[in-house]
DNA sequence: AGGCCTTTGAAGATC
DNA sequence: GATCTTCAAAGGCCT
């Protein structure tokens, strides 16, 4: 498997995981994908011909039979009665992460197995064909909703595009393939949730088989509401409703039917990024062994704990990340995350105005604290979007990382052992410390920045909301 | 019903 | 080029 340091080729410093090596280190990435996936293109066309074949049978059997999204795939007894053994591999790959799920699900492994069994699979999968079986049939899934669909279990499990990725046979997608024919697939009924779903399900994987009906396999991709059609997982239509059928829009004018068109767009989600994964993997670790269940509470934790990992470890989710982007890349060339800028809510007013009293841009920041434009680091870690941490020479800024999980009603939860601490400048405005005379902030986020590094008593477990907390750091920010 | 919270990283937008 | 903004997941909470 690549490493990150493969992409250094010496052109990089010492930083190969931040973001600008890990795009270098992408980037690298991809011409050896594209070797890869010529290589893999370059196989026997007639496999690929043979594969469409089946695909359009599948597709024509499903059109007879249920609707419901993988349904096409449901004629898996058709690939094993055509023996094309090699295809079924391709289209129920999800039968082997069943297997591996199966494995996961031992019951004594509730803590502290996640990531190790998963990357076992994730190298499994890397290295090793999915065993094609007879009795590779898909099992007809539940309607697909995003929480409805999460594991019943916990089981954490990666993105789907890198269980696409990890294909044997990763296909790429052709490279003139246009957003419009990214949207089409979405026309099929009831896709609401599929990368929520299928990025939060390595074990069900429902997703898996509309995975590998690639854009650039589906001979029905070009006909809306064709079963063979089926989105990637990625792809989110914006209501979660089925749109319209044709003789639908005949009723409503061409300009409603652009407008409404248009609104209905579907929504194909950013590819995952490493923390992310990370969080999509040991989030259910974490809320076993917590007492929380606050995603916002539980994603403080998640932090530490990313941050608390070793770079190694760091390195397999960059890694990950790095190939989920690479696949979303091929799947969707004419993506940009700017398609989905718009719609989430902007945050409030209120939001604005409060970063107004922040110390600023880092710029600003040194400015404002006297510090050395170009020796001191001085910069809002890699959010990049307050300054308040203030370090001198230091490339990348130490994590926030309060004295223990407690804190955040974790009590079990051990603390990072390589927790670091961080510095403070001589002459750092103490008016943004914490007041001591105060009980100490639990959120780590801001809190933590603000308070002194030496690592107190544990914090006796919050009950107010995290509302109020913020509120309660606001106001002792705002009385300093 | 839908936004907020909270985290980090990636990428687009802005200056 | 540096900085800022938005979005990605999650689910309880709040309006």
């Amino acid at each position: 498997m690549p490493q990150l340091d493969s992409s250094g080729g010496g052109a990089g410093g010492g930083d190969d995981l931040g973001a600008p090596d890990e795009l270098l280190a992408f980037q690298d990435e991809g011409e050896e994908q594209d070797d890869k996936s010529r290589d893999s293109a370059a196989g026997p066309e007639r496999d690929l011909a043979e594969l469409k074949s089946s695909l359009v049978n599948e597709s024509e059997v499903a059109a007879g039979g249920a609707g419901v999204p993988g349904a096409g795939a449901g004629a898996g007894g058709e690939a094993e009665a055509l023996g094309r053994q090699h295809t079924s591999q391709r289209l129920f790959p999800d039968k082997l992460a069943e297997s591996l799920e199966d494995g996961l699900k031992a019951p004594e492994c509730a803590s502290g197995m996640y990531k190790d069994t998963v990357y076992s699979a994730f190298n499994l999968l890397m290295h090793y064909p999915p065993p094609s079986g007879a009795g590779q049939h898909p099992q007809p899934q539940p309607p697909l909703h995003n929480k409805a669909s999460q594991p019943a279990h916990g089981v954490p499990q990666l993105s789907p595009l890198y269980e696409h990725f990890s294909s044997p046979h990763p296909t790429p997608a052709p490279a003139d393939i246009s957003q419009k024919q990214v949207h089409r697939p979405l026309q099929t009924p009831d896709l609401s949730g599929f990368y929520s779903l299928t990025s939060g399900s390595m074990g069900q994987l429902p997703h898996t088989v509309s995975w590998f009906t690639h854009p650039s396999l589906m001979l029905g991709s070009g006909v809306p509401g064709h079963p063979a059609a089926i989105p990637h997982p990625a792809i989110v239509p914006p209501s979660g409703k089925q749109e319209l059928q044709p003789y639908d829009r005949t009723l409503k004018t061409q300009a409603e039917s652009k407008a409404e068109k248009e609104a209905k767009k579907p929504t194909i989600k950013k590819p995952l990024n490493a923390f992310m994964l990370y969080m999509k993997e040991m989030r259910a670790k974490v809320i076993a062994e917590c007492t929380l269940k606050e995603s916002a509470a539980i994603n403080q934790i998640l932090g530490r704990r990313w941050h608390a990992l070793s770079r190694e470890e760091q390195a397999k989710y960059y890694e990950l990340a790095r190939k989920e982007r690479q696949l979303h890349m091929q799947l969707y060339p004419g993506w940009s995350a700017r398609d989905n800028y718009g719609k989430k809510k902007r945050r409030s007013r209120e939001k604005h105005q409060e970063s107004n009293t922040d110390p600023g841009s880092p710029k600003k920041c040194r400015a404002r604290f006297g510090l050395n434009q170009q020796t001191d680091w001085c910069g809002p870690c890699r959010r990049k979007k307050k300054c308040i941490r203030y370090l001198p020479g230091e490339g990348r800024c130490p994590s926030p990382v309060p004295s223990d999980d407690s804190a955040l009603g974790c009590p079990e939860s051990p603390a990072p052992q390589d927790s670091p601490s961080y510095l403070l400048l001589p002459g750092f405005p103490t008016e943004l410390l914490a007041s001591p005379a105060e009980p100490a902030p639990t959120s780590p986020g801001l809190s933590a920045t603000l308070s002194l590094p030496t690592p107190g008593p544990p914090q006796a477990p919050h009950s107010t909301p995290q509302s109020t907390q913020v509120q309660q750091q606001e106001s002792q920010r705002q009385a300093a």
